[in-house]
RNA sequence: GGGCGCGUAGCUCAAUGGUAGAGCAUCGGCCUUUUAAGCCGUUGGUUCGGGGUUCGAGCCCCCGCGCGCUCACCA
């Protein structure tokens, strides 16, 4: 049971004041005709249209919002109130009103009740364009007042204080009362409904089917990942959330649908970091008799169109740099940039042993794990000392075989698989390859993946035989593509942590 | 999971080991063009929880909880 706070109680005591005099706290019905927007767009267009001042047509509405700030001044009240479309200003006088009803709304209403109000338009002597009302109606009152101050030190030692929640946890944990806050929290989300939006108009422009696999698997697959674990009561069977859609989307392949595309949700049981939640939103795309050069023209293409979408160019503000999505984005080749970065070139160390000797006589104090394999071992190089360096929107490509297994080797270099990732702002967007279609190939890969990872139970990817059995049934050549949609929402955002993109991120339960 | 930091009124924050405070919000009063209005007055605390040291703990110590940063993990 709620334990309520003094405020909370003396709002509760209004409600039932409210209540006794027969007004309804919680009617059930409301009779906007404008959004403030509207009402004021109305306004101004009748301002322009009449002659002089005195003969502005009168225009009525009634809106209805959230009250965000109230100004009792004895005769008069000034409040304003904050509906989707933004805020506005409401007058009332105990002219129009009368004292009763005027002290009814002054004493009885607080920050953060919705009302409905009915009037006319007008503006006041310091120039914002009011609504003068002439009725008002409550329709939901607050029980609770919302956390809204912010103070800022100003350069002259004064305090200001800003309608604004700041503390994170706060914000993350009750995401209403921010939403209900801070405008450009509904605005970020508002644009990561857009960036979604587009990236479907995109794929579905290209004939790319968009399909529904399933989230709820009796085995998990295609990447590298801890799964959450559930059972299934009349199966009698754990059952697995997914770690990734690759598996099933490309059954699809073998079934002739030739481009899907899938935009969902991914659950991965591992560690929570500014660009990690355990779940996330990924797409993922295949495209029959396409190889990854062609998903590499295509990813510059679509991400440059959604930040067209989002943001309105394809060059966003992201921190203190200027990111350009406009393609083409610089391509580096796997090897060259390792070498750059790091001054080891992994074509001249073929085995893990010599890959490691060259990282600790170069890096002595920056050294991989010496038990991985050589392509972790590669992997630890881009990590640590390319990523960091791929600021504007960069292809890594041609990736090792044995952190690949379900990439298609290039001809004649056994060690390199056709793969590719997408980095931009020091952080890994995307991950595509021209798939591995060849039955026999992808069975000896996941053999030679449970071997190498023996005692590392937590990386060893289930064997899915049913899997295999579709691509005996032959699957086309194709490139497949996933990206974390949250990691693109941050770069077309400016925001710096997947949680101010994530409505509810995950948080620890309270107490 | 490791390291570092934080947790005090509804909110934002103070308080050498010595009576827990301020601003705003609340509540009461004045105020007919305000805009985080203003002025006067008022109320409000399990100092995250539990234990310990001490004559005395918000402060020191231990355990726990939550959050932040960071490292590890994440083909």
């Amino acid at each position: 049971m709620a334990e309520y706070t003094s405020l909370e109680k003396v709002r509760l005591q209004k409600i039932e004041d409210l209540r006794a005099e027969g007004i309804e706290t919680y009617p059930t019905r409301a009779e906007r005709t404008h959004t403030s927007a509207q009402a004021a767009a109305e306004f101004e267009a009748a301002e322009k249209s009449a002659a002089d001042p005195t003969s502005i047509p009168e225009v009525k509405a009634t809106l209805a919002g959230r009250i965000r700030a109230m100004r009792a001044m004895g005769k008069l009240t000034f409040a304003h109130i904050e509906d989707g479309a933004g805020k506005i200003q409401l007058f009332l006088r105990v002219n129009e009103i009368g004292k009763e009803r005027l002290a009814l709304f002054d004493k009885m209403f607080d920050i953060g009740d919705f009302v409905q109000a009915t009037g006319k338009m007008m503006r006041t002597k310091a120039g914002e364009v009011t609504l003068h009302v002439l009725d008002f109606k409550l329709l939901a009152k607050a029980v609770t007042p919302l956390p809204a101050d912010k103070d800022v030190a100003q350069e002259d030692g004064s305090v200001v204080r800003y309608a604004a929640i700041e503390s994170p946890e706060l914000r993350a944990r009750q995401r209403y009362a921010d939403l209900a806050v801070n405008p450009d929290v509904r605005e970020t989300f508002r644009k990561r409904a857009t960036l979604i939006k587009s990236l479907r108009a995109f794929l579905d422009d290209h004939d790319f089917l968009e399909v529904e696999t399933p989230i709820l698997q009796p085995l998990y697959g295609g990447a590298a990942a801890r799964p959450f674990v559930t059972h299934h009561n009349e199966l009698e069977q754990d059952m697995y959330l997914r770690i990734s859609f690759e598996l099933y989307l490309k059954r699809l392949l073998v079934g002739n649908m030739e481009r899907v595309y899938e935009i969902g949700r991914d659950f991965r049981n591992e560690g929570v970091s500014f660009k990690h939640n355990p779940e996330f939103t990924q797409l993922e795309f295949y495209w029959a008799y396409a190889d990854y050069l062609q998903v590499m023209e295509l990813t510059e293409q679509m991400v440059a169109y959604a930040a067209e979408k989002v943001a309105g160019s394809t060059t966003v503000k992201f921190g203190e740099h200027e990111l350009d999505f406009k393609p083409p984005w610089k391509r580096v080749e796997m090897r060259v940039g390792i070498l750059e970065a790091s001054g080891i070139d992994i074509a001249e160390h073929k085995t893990a042993e010599d890959l490691f000797k060259a990282i600790a006589a170069k890096h002595p104090k920056k050294t991989p794990d010496p038990k991985v394999t050589r392509g972790k071992m590669i992997d630890f190089l881009l990590g640590e000392f390319l990523e960091p360096t791929l600021i504007q929107p960069t292809f890594l490509y041609n990736y090792p075989r044995d952190i690949s297994p379900l990439a298609k080797s290039i001809p004649g270099d056994p060690l390199t698989v056709e793969r590719f990732e997408g980095y931009a702002a020091g952080f890994e967007i995307c991950n595509a390859f021209t798939e591995l279609n060849d039955p026999l190939d992808q069975e000896q890969r996941f053999i030679d993946m449970q071997s190498d990872y023996t005692d590392d139970e937590e990386e060893k990817n289930p064997l899915d035989e049913d899997y295999l059995r579709a691509m005996r049934y032959g699957m086309p050549p194709n490139g497949g593509f996933g990206m974390g949609v949250d990691r693109l929402a941050m770069l077309l955002t400016n925001k710096h942590s997947i949680r101010e993109v994530l409505l509810f991120p995950a948080l620890r339960k309270e107490e």
